[in-house]
DNA sequence: CTGTTAGCGCTTTCAC
DNA sequence: GTGAAAGCGCTAACAG
């Protein structure tokens, strides 16, 4: 077989051969025999505020240009303890009904030099094989905008791979934490409708393990009870498209004491939820009902629906959580960081005075 | 400092410490003195096939359980020459307008056991450096659902690397590709139209650079062609929902001689032309003008639109691209292949009888 | 500033 | 069936 590390080429192989001698790529060692230095040298011209005389980098990069090579970084990180790599969970639901997030986190990821591993999770036990992959491909950190149970989140911190929650905390465990409170828009538009004379709310849940959906009914509920208003139906959703429809049938079983407005958890559900009342309930939106929804997502302001709704700013809230699992692969130790952001109104035409 | 490979213990620390010793995760060398093995036997008992006896098995896993060990994917990686890692691209609209792609596909490559190394890409620009950062992961594959260069492409195949396009291919280079060929149910919806009464078309583009929106277009240029229509006006449009409404606007500058029927070469520009079409142009659908689409997104079905659809059957064409990338990362010189699935007409409710 | 050297944690011959 | 040893491609002291 031939030598170690290739310091010599076999006899049978042309002196200035394809990089890619049989399908092998190039390596340090490859550049270095090539522009006569040593590979230590060639390493250092890849690394960046490394001192190297002009000479010599012109030499090297002129080398591993012909030679197209690019290190390994598969290999650095082996050494550097340091993967440049970020798991990014998203559950299958804000894929499917808010991509921006993901689109954004990797964007903005990629600017400061951090590739995505992505994971998608439908269920807690599916978290759990994601960490154990996290782990085998030594993460430098996880971004999760999906539910984590607290024993895997603790697993996390004791194998101190830095995270990053994006909408969701637990209330008993300090985290770094990314969220929207749209605490005074909440109260904004309740003010509003209770302005425009409504008196009966529907109310629709998100899934029941989703601590943003809960917090935005909470918030939602208690500024109505500061409005004295005593008729709120709570119903459960899922936060799909299909069950807003569904929970707005519910609400509407007695038509004589149907809510006259709906706040629902999430657009995607209020979208469900106008659809049916006007392609079923056969009811004017919003001149016979009145809808609102969280997010603000592309689709809530097609001219079909124009919802009114409270916007995160996802822009922001993702280069926040991007800023922040950075930082902490750099310097793991740092503690830990909430930063949250206010929502925004958007104003829709999906609510009006009570009929 | 310590010795090599960490053979001993320092002096100071106690002999069953926790799994992280000084935030450092174990190895397969702490595993193996924990069990008093070699490394080696570690190592087999973590692959797949190997022979171990069962006594040996048993003292490893033990041992690995209690120290929480799971092998490095980055170190084997380096040795194996295989990193489990395939890169996928996909381009920001693609992502934001049609993200089941982008979830099935992740979801079948974990099936496999292979990980997926985000890309999102929005110019050609963006892809160059993608492909720098997929080599210098290694990845065993790349799927790309995004515009590449023929100069891209080939440098792909140069350096090896399996690519296999979704829904896009060179005319005039052999690739892997899984693609939807609507031929059949294109025929059929023109037909249908034709049948209808329909004599003057509007077709809506998709972006310049996009064969599938070309070749959408162009099936239904010559179907119409077929039946001796002879009253086909195309304009641009790029994808997107806002272009939609505006290419409407511009069918429709001269109303006495507007389009009847409206094919556009994705749904989310049907859904903005059906919007326009009802809140601008105060035109009934389907009754005033009909309007038809490609893909088959969640959206096009929602109450508001229940679009009229050629749906491309993506699960399978997921679960396709993932097969043919996971065969070509066991077997790097297979020939390539091309997977063509038909679409399926959707029925909806916004095409009918011409006006 | 440059070269030498020692590993990162793993898989894989090769003897036994 | 098991252990010893080599080495994947790279970075990081350390000398010079």
């Amino acid at each position: 077989m031939a030598s170690g590390r290739q310091k010599d080429n076999p006899p049978d192989e042309a002196p200035n051969s394809l990089p890619l001698i049989r399908g092998r790529r190039a390596t340090s060692y490859d550049v270095a025999r090539l522009a006569g230095v040593s590979q230590s040298a060639v390493s250092r011209c890849f690394k960046p505020g490394a001192s190297v005389s002009g000479k010599m980098r012109e030499r090297v990069l002129k080398a591993a240009e012909e030679l197209e090579y690019q290190p390994n970084a598969i290999a650095r990180g082996l050494i550097t303890q340091r993967s440049n790599l970020v798991a990014v969970l998203v559950s299958g639901r804000l894929n499917l009904y808010y991509p921006e997030v993901l689109f954004r986190l990797t964007d903005e990821l990629s600017k400061v030099g951090l590739r995505v591993l992505l994971f998608t999770v439908d269920s807690e036990d599916d978290a759990e094989s994601v960490i154990e992959q996290a782990w085998q491909f030594q993460v430098d950190g996880l971004i999760s905008a999906s539910h984590l149970s607290r024993a895997q989140y603790d697993l996390l911190q004791k194998r101190s791979i830095p995270v990053v929650f994006f909408n969701r905390y637990f209330t008993d465990r300090s985290t770094n934490v990314v969220y929207c409170d749209p605490r005074a828009q909440v109260d904004a538009l309740v003010e509003r409708l209770v302005e425009f004379g409504h008196r009966r709310f529907g109310l629709i849940r998100g899934p029941k393990d989703n601590m943003v959906g809960f917090e935005r009914i909470r918030l939602v509920t208690e500024a109505l009870q500061r409005y004295r208003v005593a008729e709120i139906r709570e119903v459960q959703g899922d936060f799909t498209y299909d069950s807003g429809g569904a929970a707005l049938q519910e609400l509407c079983v007695h038509p004589a004491t149907r809510p006259t407005a709906i706040i629902c958890a999430n657009d995607m559900m209020a979208l469900g939820c106008m659809d049916e009342a006007r392609s079923v309930l056969e009811l004017n939106i919003p001149d016979d009902l009145s809808i609102a929804g969280f997010d603000g997502i592309g689709m809530s302001q097609f001219a079909s629906y124009e919802l009114t709704t409270i916007r995160q700013p996802i822009g922001r809230m993702c280069q926040a959580a991007v800023a922040m699992i950075a930082a902490r692969a750099e310097l793991p130790d740092q503690s830990n960081e909430r930063r949250v952001f206010e929502g925004a109104i958007l104003e829709g035409r999906s609510i009006a005075k009570a009929p």
